[in-house]
RNA sequence: GGGGAAGUCGCAUAGUGGCAAUUGCAACAGACUGUAAAUCUGUCCUCUUCGGAGUUCAGUGGUUCGAGUCCACUCUUCCCCA
């Protein structure tokens, strides 16, 4: 895997670039639409690809392993023939389960111990055992297993996390190392820095993670209950240390709000449940602002969703009629608004990139800000 | 014409002497950030300074300290027999 850098906006840390990968290229900044079990939630893979123009998708490694477990994923040839999706795709480790099911779980040096939340059963996931389950999903890029603590931890608390998260991520370098891809396509391992809300532990956690050598990192640990302009200064002070050269992926973020200041700040890859899961919750987001489509205003709106969208459903589809079908719970109106959402965040990318390359992204991000999480 | 059953806040329900009154649906609004989410939360008789206050259970009258609940009549609906 390679990351040409192209550009770096004059005036911030906006970088815009391409990942290149043995399932096509990535340009970067992008957004990854999130397909925890094999599926992006109500869009079907060809809308992925030919509305929504999906660069790379996520998979769970946590989900994928309770179903449909890893005998038939390495039967099926990996996730990309399971599914029928050729592009690239990442998997996240289940570092994110240990945070979202922690009423489930027990953490020890040796690993995670889940229950699972499907039949209650008892897993145990070690760093080895998570990339011996990432090479039998076989995504393009891999994450290491980490604790994602709450961002309310105290520094005691976080220090140790972190300590913990370490020494996971020795151990899933040094079982990556030692192990090939399955399917003959190249795998990455992206090291994860957490370190909560204290820049003295991010610095190190960067720094640390940046002395492995690998070919992209991640920062984790965000959007996870501290305040915004907190993730802000600590996305800040990551990037400040994170190679240049390599791409840096803010996990789990964010708002398109978020995606743009992250943006400025040097972050060259998201992923978020947000578009498809506010969109199924008849949240929908555009340039000018969000939508409650459930709101009675909209019930006589017959404007397309959005003309100018490259998303067939967008331009033929109204507003009213949106209206109808998420108040009828009819399944068509969750395709379409999680249609919608995904194709306004990758657009949001797109257009942030243009904006890097032309030389203008802060003027642009000024403009567009306010406007954009403002409710309509 | 005779006999029986029933009328509760949009709809459907609970309630058989202490009730502004159960639950579901609908309606209206809010939340959602590496997905245990097509989920969850709030409001839902009127007014309110959020402490309360005022009017309610088909209608009228009555019994009772107190009635959606008991009694009488009236109205309406449904079922059965002619």
């Amino acid at each position: 895997m390679q990351f040409d850098l192209l550009t770096t906006d004059p005036h911030s840390s906006a970088r815009a670039g391409v990942l290149h990968t043995d399932h096509g290229d990535i340009p970067t900044p992008i957004f990854m639409p999130v397909g925890t079990v094999g599926s992006v939630k109500a869009v079907h893979q060809s809308e992925l690809r030919n509305s929504v123009n999906a660069k790379i998708i996520l998979g769970n490694t946590y989900h994928l392993y309770l179903r449909p477990g890893l005998d038939i994923l390495r039967q099926a040839g990996g996730l990309h023939k399971f599914i029928g999706w050729e592009r690239p795709m990442l998997t996240d480790s289940g570092g994110f389960q240990v945070f979202s099911l922690a009423a489930n779980r027990k953490l020890t040096e040796e690993g995670c111990t889940f229950r699972s939340h499907i039949d209650g059963s008892k897993h145990v996931f070690t760093p080895e055992r998570v990339m011996d389950i990432e090479r039998i999903i076989g995504a393009d890029i891999m994450m290491a297993l980490d604790e994602c603590p709450p961002g309310t931890s105290d520094f005691q608390y976080a220090k140790k996390s972190l300590g913990l998260t370490h020494r996971w991520l020795e151990r899933c370098i040094a079982r990556f190392d030692s192990t090939e891809p399955l399917y003959g396509h190249h795998q990455s391992l992206f090291p994860i820095v957490q370190g909560c809300t204290f820049p003295e532990l991010r610095r190190q956690s960067a720094e640390f993670c940046a002395s492995k050598d690998r070919e992209g990192y991640a920062i984790g640990g965000l959007a996870v209950g501290e305040p915004t302009d907190i993730m802000y200064s600590m996305i800040e002070v990551v990037n400040a240390i994170l190679p240049q050269h390599k791409p840096r992926y803010l996990m789990g973020v964010g708002t398109p709000a978020n995606l743009l200041e992250a943006i400025e700040r040097g972050v060259d890859m998201f992923d978020c449940v947000m578009p498809t899961r506010n969109g199924r919750n008849g949240l929908l987001f555009t340039l000018h602002g969000t939508i409650n489509i459930k709101n009675k205003k909209w019930e006589t709106c017959f404007e397309p969703i959005d003309p100018d969208s490259p998303a067939e459903s967008d331009r033929v589809y109204t507003l009213a009629y949106l209206h109808h079908l998420i108040k009828a719970e009819e399944l068509l109106g969750l395709q379409i608004a999680s249609i919608h959402n995904l194709t306004f965040y990758l657009q949001l990318v797109t257009m942030a990139r243009e904006h890097i390359l032309k030389g203008d992204f802060s003027q642009w991000k000024a403009s567009v800000i306010t406007d954009i999480m403002r409710r309509i």
